[in-house]
DNA sequence: AGGTGAGCATTTTTT
DNA sequence: ATGCTCACCT
């Protein structure tokens, strides 16, 4: 029955996988093999007559978790797979939320905040709490207050500093509108599996064999969750991660987490996965020179039977501008001698910023590429304002949804009126909606703007018993009510051109077809959907689907592989970053650079600029120190010029004349 | 209510 | 250089 064989792993990933008796610490490397570990180890639990169904794997992304289900689904029993719980930190505290948060005082149907609606409401709460003379960035506002989260400190009683002040009240707006933002599920599902013992026994009898992937990117609440999920004496607890590849500190990863797991679960079996079927060895053993520099770590040194191969070149060149020409031309010439697919490509950068010229580039020589980062469809104006629509009418007192359309298309109920109604509610605890709909503000306010308030809540109340009765067509619903308030006319107006309006209507209809598809597989179809909106989007298809040459930060990088690697801008202020030198995290950086080193299999090669334009002008650079670092056997610096000036062979001749041809035909 | 221009900052972004 | 925000204007 069982599809997997123990025996296909190596002794290492063997003993990882079948380990029994208390925690275990996989210290899986690079290209280790990590997922098959986790995955061998899920099926080894179920042959071994664990239930599935007490089997919990938690992951950091939903790509993560989909790969993962996909594979364990290949190993065991079908009936056996679909027990198993496979999820990521998020999705895991919302299920815990949804069943028990009335114990904290929210409804179940409390809605979830994305990184937009928290920013709205931080700036709403600085304008109202600071006077002219003070004042505060919201982004280091939300920074302090996920700080503040993350290490469990409650918001003040009092408004003593202005940053406790913005939190008190940021803290009480979005339990007023039954919000939580991401933070907020970590920090309640803690509180909640802490406080209450029996919710707590509750998941405990459920879960009793624990998997944690990419354990080096927890934070302190995420360990707190693991912890009090981990029953038994001693606990099977299985974490599998990397401390070299933790690149996540800057939003509150503690490597500390994986760097001291035996403080939080003691005596636990640590297995080393060093062994890499990624890379060549040469790429390892300068990845290893590089990151031996770090001094806190477990200590690792990845090795590859794939000997041989080509040098890794590092190559100086004069500016940002023949850094991009240099690696765009490298790779037409390395794709046409070696008859490469364009998708064995990878150009790694540490800013999204820098990508710029070598879009430029490509395009030029008609490469096809994927651009991976930038804004996402869920990020879309009119898929934001249709997400209101459907938040709005499940949870009407989510202030932030019901703020975008409110008068969205224009219905009369205008910003003076918004504003008045916000004060208020503000003043009386009541949320918008609630405040609004008062009989006490509509009567305060003139005639017209009353009967727009009381039309759009007749309208929004109605649809709301529509789509809470079950069996209900939320997506017809939805889309009855954009048509009725004329929603699609209104954001064509608002397009510049015709095409501009097709594609955005296309993207409601495209959501409001995926809502219609959701809502045939899921019970509380119109919730779960919004649930997964929140916390999955990084389900694109867009850019997965595009073909070529992908650029990437090496934030993004890190988990992929590709035969053929270009870590670009490696300069002393790019990589590491100025600002991490200030903030001495240059360690971080480092791990960064590793991470881009070991994402490449054949080949690697690494450009640093002389000159580089900042902000608009151009500034000396040096090369990054890690370079230097890098240095040994199997590492090559040239000079662009010398590469340059190099006559070329018959073969290049022949491409280049072949490409020149191909370009001058026009191809479309 | 939407458009325009000055002013400003400018790493990375799994959820 | 460039993109984004906010304030002020049409």
């Amino acid at each position: 029955m069982s599809k997997f064989r123990l025996f296909d792993l190596n002794p290492e990933q063997q003993a990882a996988a079948s380990h029994t008796g208390g925690p275990l610490l996989i210290l899986a490397g690079a290209g280790t093999g990590k997922t098959r570990v986790i995955t061998s180890r899920i099926a080894w639990l179920v042959a071994q007559g664990a239930s599935p169904g007490a089997i919990l794997a938690v992951t950091f992304t939903n790509k993560a978790a989909r790969e993962m289900k996909e594979r364990v689904a290949g190993m065991v029993d079908s009936a056996d797979a679909k027990e198993i719980t496979l999820s990521t930190f998020h999705s895991l505290c919302v299920r815990i939320l949804r069943a028990d948060a009335t114990h904290l005082g929210y409804k179940s149907n409390f809605s979830i905040f994305d990184d937009g609606d928290q920013s709205g409401l931080i700036k709403k709460i600085i304008n109202r709490v600071t006077s002219a003379d003070e004042s505060m960035d919201p982004g280091v506002a939300r920074a302090l207050i996920s700080k503040a989260k993350n290490n469990a400190w409650r918001p003040p009683d009092d408004d003593e500093t202005v940053i406790g002040a913005v939190y008190r009240r940021y803290d009480q707006e979005l339990r007023a509108q039954n919000a939580m933002d991401f933070d907020d599920l970590l920090v309640n599902a803690v509180r909640l599996l802490g406080e209450f013992p029996e919710v707590r026994a509750r998941w405990r009898t459920r879960f009793r064999h624990l998997l944690v992937d990419e354990f080096q990117d927890t934070n302190r609440l995420q360990l707190e969750l693991v912890s009090l999920l981990a029953a038994g004496d001693p606990p099977d607890v299985c974490v599998v991660g990397d401390d070299d590849q933790s690149i996540y500190g800057w939003r509150g990863a503690e490597v500390a987490n994986i760097l001291e797991f035996e403080r939080h679960f003691p005596n636990p079996r640590v297995v080393k996965l060093e062994q890499n079927y990624r890379s060549t060895d040469i790429i390892l053993q300068s990845a290893n020179r590089v990151i031996r520099n770090n001094t806190a770590r477990r200590g690792k040194n990845l090795w590859s039977p794939k000997d041989g191969g080509e040098p890794v070149h590092v190559i100086a060149v004069p500016t940002d501008v023949d850094e991009a020409e240099f690696v765009t031309g490298e790779i037409a010439a390395k794709r046409d001698l070696g008859s490469l697919t364009w998708e064995s490509f990878a150009i790694l950068y540490r800013m999204n910023a820098q990508s710029r010229p070598f879009e430029e580039n490509l395009r030029r020589l008609r490469i096809p590429y994927r651009l991976i980062g930038g804004k996402s469809f869920y990020d879309r104006r009119e898929v934001k304002d249709v997400t209101a629509y459907m938040a709005c009418l499940l949870n009407p007192n989510d202030d932030a949804a019901l703020l975008r359309i409110i008068n969205t298309p224009p219905r009369g109920i205008g910003a003076t009126t918004v504003d008045l109604a916000f004060e208020r509610s503000i003043k009386s605890e009541k949320t918008l909606f609630e405040e609004m709909t008062s009989s006490d503000f509509l009567d305060y306010v003139p005639t017209r703007a009353a009967n727009a308030i009381r039309a759009f809540s007749d309208t929004l109340s109605a649809a709301r018993i529509r789509v809470t009765t079950p069996g209900s067509d939320a997506a017809h619903i939805l889309t009855e009510i954009l048509t009725e308030c004329a929603y699609f006319d209104d954001l064509r107006r608002s397009c510049k051109t015709t095409q501009e309006g097709d594609s955005r209507e296309g993207n409601v209809r495209e959501l409001l077809t995926s809502l219609s598809e959701h809502q045939k597989k899921h019970r509380d179809g119109l919730r779960s959907f919004l649930d997964d909106l929140a916390l999955d989007r990084d389900r694109e298809g867009k850019d997965e689907n595009a073909k070529g040459v992908t650029l990437i930060t090496l934030h993004a990088a890190k988990g992929l592989e590709f035969p053929h690697v270009f870590l670009v801008g490696a300069e002393d202020g790019l990589l590491p970053h100025e600002r991490s030198k200030a903030e001495d995290t240059v360690d971080e950086e480092r791990r960064l650079f590793y991470v881009g080193v070991t994402r490449a299999m054949e080949t690697l090669t690494i450009t640093h600029c002389r000159h580089r334009k900042r902000f608009g002008t151009p500034t000396y650079c040096e090369p990054s120190p890690f370079l230097t670092e890098m240095e040994g056997t199997g590492v090559e610096r040239r000079n662009f010029e010398d590469i340059v000036n190099e006559p070329m062979d018959d073969a290049q001749f022949d491409n280049q004349f072949a490409r020149m041809r191909e370009l001058l035909g026009g191809t479309d």
